[in-house]
DNA sequence: ACTTTAGTTAGCTGTCATGCTAAATAACAA
DNA sequence: TTGTTATTTAGCATGACAGCTAACTAAAGT
């Protein structure tokens, strides 16, 4: 059973900016950036003074944001920024400019 | 003692993705501006579904991030929307159109 | 087969957020 | 002054989240 085009926009945004809540993560976000787009958790993780499961947990809730994606490549995990994926909060933000029902 | 700007930018960010993490909130910015700009708790509460009490809470969280501002008027308070301070996420998103440092 | 390296999953704990109801405050109306 | 309306504060329960360590999986090296 699908969703709706409106429910899936609202998830989109929820999962979204529950990503973003955490500044450890918008942090993940902006170093993956400034690297070139792509690192591996370890190189991420040793990055980051918590331990390297909260780091890990940290890049799962990216994922499934889809703001971050993974490739497993041998025993390494690659993780790409999906800059794109920032869309949802600027589309978001873009309610803003309409022009409000006036009173 | 007062903070440096880095920090100040940090806090400001901290403050403002936080206030947009949850749902509620981030409606709470909506109805607002699509009743162009102000409204008293009332009427903001009589739009949700929680209690008075939280949303009034979910108000409060919104004042302290900057983007919204209260005013008492009476035994009312009218809440305003504060839409420079959507600013702080833009000047966030900012970062990613930034290239990254070559490899 | 055994070890090392890379990384995740499990399980626990403490803190913090959110929701509620009830009580408090504060302005206005009678 | 008593009551009513508008709204917040207090206090509590529940649940989510982030941190940790320890255990697990899986690929690679020897």
């Amino acid at each position: 059973m699908s969703l709706s085009r409106a429910a899936r926009d609202l998830a989109d945004v929820e999962a979204v900016f529950d990503a973003l809540s955490h500044e450890t993560r918008r942090h993940v976000l902006l170093v993956l950036h400034f690297r070139g787009g792509e690192m591996t958790a370890g190189r991420i993780a040793e990055r980051f003074e918590c331990s390297w499961p909260t780091t890990s947990r940290h890049l799962k809730v990216l994922v499934e944001s889809g703001l971050v994606s993974v490739e497993k490549q041998g025993r390494e995990r690659i993780y790409r920024l999906n800059r794109e994926r920032l869309a949802v909060v600027e589309r978001w933000l873009g309610w803003f400019e309409r022009s409000p029902a006036r009173p």
